[in-house]
DNA sequence: TAAGTATTTGAATCACGATTCAACAAATAT
DNA sequence: ATATTTGTTGAATCGTGATTCAAATACTTA
């Protein structure tokens, strides 16, 4: 899917992804949508989860606030779970399943922020300047948009911009200076969880990616 | 591309669409690949005029402000240009051209913002909590998002709900209180500007919609 | 080990959509 | 009015990928 896109995929691709032919994969799914949904639904899952996880075990509102900022943006245009979200995107509009399922991942990540906040307000820490609902959903929001920056290969947004755009409204809405990288002991500028990312992205002459047939 | 996804395009539906059968296209687009770029830039540029034109009369910066807020989502989820949008940002991972095209708008659209914001404070309206720039890019990622979130009819968050959201955050960033509705009279909660609208969803079982051959 | 069940394969079939092209029609130039 | 170009059609062709299925293989249980 992320190849070719939600409604590029094909089953022989599937198949070869998955080590097998084409029959084996229909013997399991016959309907090849419900393979996705369930891919999908796991994918979304994990996503959270991995979320949920990085800040388990952090007592300072303002630190879980500034990591999972983080943890809700691509690390790269590469980044293959946020990629298939922002696909999923696009066909929410088609497929009310994906629609469906988008809404409750959203819905959770509010909540999760909400939880972040409130507890932060609750201790003294942050000084909320407006509902902890509205600073939560807002929050996802721009998450959202500027993983498709990112995504998009914006020339001036990458990671670290996107968190400082956040961490800015962050700021107006907590009242707290949310410094950034607090704990994790970095010598310079390097960037943290990141994997390989390829130095001179393997462009083709008409400006699709390196996998073919695209713009179809 | 609305009906089956940036992957999905069949020529002949675009034939049919545009009265003429497949030959014709193929004539005047050898490669329809130029076809969809060339009416996604048109779209885009459409999209972004409105947007401009809609202020283009009003003096006060915070009423062109909210305008301009309220320009940026999708009138409902069946909202065919923003519709067409969301498509091409799932596609911006894959495509290139789809995605130096999705950037130019947001550049565009962050500058047209960041014009509004500069002569409200020049004029004493807007009192701003940060960079111009800043604010202009996150309202212009709010807008992103939630229209995506409309987009996949989120239950709670429809393009009132939206506006109420990003007019917090602009409260916020302009210190300024932007009371909603300041000249359009408008009676109900009517909607303008709707097609058709099936009464129905012809859903299938999967709850895919009505298209065949949805979720890919 | 044997019988039974679950999974996988590979080849055959089927369907659909892109592509080609000769003939036709419309518009424009001479 | 005729010639030329521009645009359109419809049918024929071609290729790809989904689907089917009998046979082969792997796994389970008694």
């Amino acid at each position: 899917m992320i190849q070719h896109g939600a409604e590029g995929v094909h089953l022989n691709q599937i198949a070869e992804e998955a080590g097998l032919t084409s029959g084996a994969v229909l013997y399991h799914y016959p309907d090849l949508r419900d393979l996705l949904i369930e891919a999908h639904h796991a994918g979304m899952e994990r996503f959270y989860e991995q979320r949920v996880k990085k800040i388990s075990g952090m007592a300072d509102p303002a630190q879980k606030l500034i990591t999972t900022i983080r943890s809700g943006l691509p690390e790269s245009p590469d980044d293959a779970g946020v990629r298939l979200l922002c696909e999923l995107g696009g066909a929410a509009g088609r497929n009310r399943v994906y629609g469906t399922l988008l809404t409750t991942l959203y819905d959770r990540q509010v909540a999760m922020y909400q939880m972040i906040l409130e507890v932060g307000a609750a201790q003294g820490v942050f000084k909320l300047a407006g509902d902890s609902e509205q600073i939560a959903r807002n929050l996802v929001a721009l998450e959202d948009a500027y993983g498709y920056r990112i995504i998009a290969r914006h020339h001036s947004i990458g990671p670290d911009e996107a968190v400082g755009l956040i961490l800015d409204f962050a700021r107006m809405a907590t009242g707290h200076p949310l410094k950034e990288t607090p704990a994790p002991p970095r010598p310079k500028a390097t960037r943290t969880t990141r994997t390989t990312r390829p130095r001179k992205s393997t462009g083709t002459a008409d400006g699709s990616t390196a996998q073919p047939q695209d713009a179809g």
